[in-house]
DNA sequence: AACATAAATGCAACAATGTTGCATTAATAA
DNA sequence: TTATTAATGCAACATTGTTGCATTTATGTT
C-alpha cells in the first residue's frame, strides 16, 4: 500500500502521521481500537492523532468499525469518498480475543421501516472467531 | 408499571435508585442517554448510578441501546432474563433529534457468516425520525 | 531553491465517562 | 429487632473527547 499515493490522489496533504495511520490500519486484517493506534503512534500527539481520524473519517479513508465502553475501533475504507460512505458490511466482534473484523456479506440486506427515513445501517454481530473456536 | 414488584419478583433488592431507574426509562418510549440519567438522577451518586446500570443490565433488567461518542443509550428489556438476554430489535438514532428507539421488527434476520459462531446480532440504523418527517 | 500561505501539529487545558477500593448505610431474612 | 449481606457515597484516578492558540510543516508559485 503507497498511502502516500493514495493520499496525494484524494487532494490530501501527506504527513507522516496520515500515512502511518493508513499503513498500521492496513498492516491489520482487523479494526484496531484506539488504544492500539495511540500506542503504536504515541510519537504523535494524542490531539493530532484525534484530529487526523477525524479528517480521514470525513474524507472516508477509514471509518469507526465499533464503539465500545468508550474506545472506537478503526478500519480502513474500501470504497469511500469524501461525498459518499458506503458500508455494506458487518463488523464481527470476537467475545473472547476481543477483535473486530469487517466482514463483506453477499446477503442483501433490506430492513425498511415503516414511517421513518433511513440513511445508513450498521450491523455488529459478536461471538467467537473462527481463530478462537479453532483453539478449543 | 410497578418497578418494585419487578425487582422483588425478579430477585432483587428494592432500592430508591433501582426503581427511579426503571420507572425513568418507563417513562420514556426512547432510549435514553446517560447524561440525561445522570441529570435525571442526580440526587444518587454518579458511582451508583454507574453500578446500579450494570447491575439492571446484567439482570436483563435493561440494555445499551447504543453507544456513540463515548456515551451510552440505555432502554428497558422486553424479555430479557439474567440468564438469557434476547434483543431482536433495531435500534433507531435520528439524525435530527438525537432520540433512540427500540424499533420490533418482524423480519426474520437470518444473518450466517461462515467459520464464525455468532451469539448476537445488533443493527442500527440511523435516519429521520417520523416526527422529523412532519416537522419539515 | 526559496518563499508565501494555508493547513497541520503540539501543547495546555478542561469535560465527561469509566472504574476501583473502602467505609458507611440500608434492605432483607431470621 | 437484630444480624448479615448487599448497596451506597465518597475519594481518587484513568481514558477519551474536545477546543484554542502559537508554532511548524507541506505544497504551489516565483
Amino acid at each position: 500500500m503507497d498511502a502516500a499515493k493514495i493520499l496525494k490522489k484524494r487532494g490530501l496533504r501527506i504527513t507522516k502521521i496520515r500515512v502511518e495511520i493508513l499503513e498500521t490500519l492496513a498492516a491489520n486484517l482487523q479494526a484496531l481500537p484506539y488504544s492500539k493506534l495511540q500506542k503504536d503512534l504515541s510519537r504523535f500527539d494524542r490531539t493530532t492523532l484525534y484530529r487526523t481520524l477525524l479528517i480521514l473519517r470525513d474524507k472516508g479513508f477509514i471509518h469507526k468499525a465499533l464503539e465500545e465502553k468508550g474506545e472506537s475501533y478503526y478500519a480502513l475504507c474500501s470504497n469511500c469518498t469524501s461525498s459518499m460512505h458506503n458500508h455494506n458490511h458487518v463488523h464481527f466482534k470476537c467475545n473472547r480475543c476481543s477483535s473486530v473484523q469487517c466482514l463483506h456479506i453477499t446477503n442483501k440486506l433490506d430492513l425498511s421501516i415503516p414511517k421513518m427515513s433511513i440513511n445508513s445501517i450498521e450491523i455488529t454481530a459478536k461471538g467467537t472467531c473462527s481463530a478462537c473456536l479453532l483453539a478449543d
